[in-house]
DNA sequence: CACCCGTGGCA
DNA sequence: TTGCCAAGGGT
């Protein structure tokens, strides 16, 4: 029986998305896209990405360039701590790394900006560097395949997460591996109506075994709000 | 630790 | 119409 990051890498190969613009090995192009991405979906991203590196080429060009432009070129994108935080890690490579992204997924999460699951994506399309990540996507598969409760924004459900993503790391081709998960989460294991008829590991998923894939991921509670009776939760 | 941040898509 | 969520990170 193949481990689940076999079945999942020989997956991408036939049925992976791999004609999207940031997919080469080139730090700059790929820490761009990663931070373009996220909680922002990829047909929303494209456009943006393509106008944005047609400005800033490079990274030089970016860090060199008034944090007003840069905000132009993110306008409608939302997010907007994101665009700043871009142009001060293009300052900081510059000034810490000598105009080069670090391949260690430690130093590249010391960066703004940039946190754990971005490090190791980042790390792992421009290095093959053996890394986890764990965004949205990836959460949602696991979840559901390994039958795991709880919030996954929730620390400690997360925590568990973080442990299960790296353990099931693959020895070698990292690079498709983290693709594959992505491209899995956003086409097969969707939030809604998952197409788990096309799904390559449906036959050891435990949320489509117990009949429990519209139940997981487990969703975010509900808030209560102050209601000045002294009530509360 | 939970909460906040922008916008668009979906039921 | 309203709620919920999407390639998360900073506070």
């Amino acid at each position: 029986m193949n481990t689940f990051a076999e079945t999942l890498i020989a997956w991408q190969r036939g049925h992976g998305r791999h004609g999207l613009p940031w997919q080469v090995r080139d730090a700059y192009r790929v820490w761009l896209s990663e931070i373009m991405l996220q909680q922002t979906q990829v047909d929303t991203v494209i456009p943006y990405y393509g106008r944005f590196l047609s400005r800033f080429p490079d990274l030089p060009s970016l860090a060199a360039a008034p944090v007003e432009d840069v905000l132009t070129l993110w306008s409608g994108l939302g997010y907007y701590a994101r665009a700043r935080n871009l142009h001060k890690c293009a300052q900081a490579v510059m000034d810490r790394h000598g105009g080069a992204f670090p391949a260690d997924p430690a130093l590249l999460a010391e960066l703004p900006g940039i946190g754990r699951s971005t490090a190791a994506a980042i790390s792992a399309f421009s290095h093959g560097t053996r890394a986890a990540i764990l965004d949205g996507n990836v959460k949602r598969v696991l979840t559901r395949c390994f039958g795991i409760d709880g919030f996954p924004g929730s620390k400690n459900v997360e925590n568990a997460l973080w442990t299960l993503a790296e353990s099931l790391l693959p020895a070698s081709d990292v690079d498709i591996y983290t693709q594959a998960q992505m491209d899995l989460g956003a086409t097969v294991c969707t939030r809604g109506r998952p197409a788990c008829g096309r799904c390559p590991v449906a036959g050891r998923c435990v949320a489509l075994r117990d009949g429990r894939v519209g139940e997981l991921p487990t969703p975010r509670p509900k808030k209560w709000s102050a209601n000045g009776t002294g009530a509360s939760r």
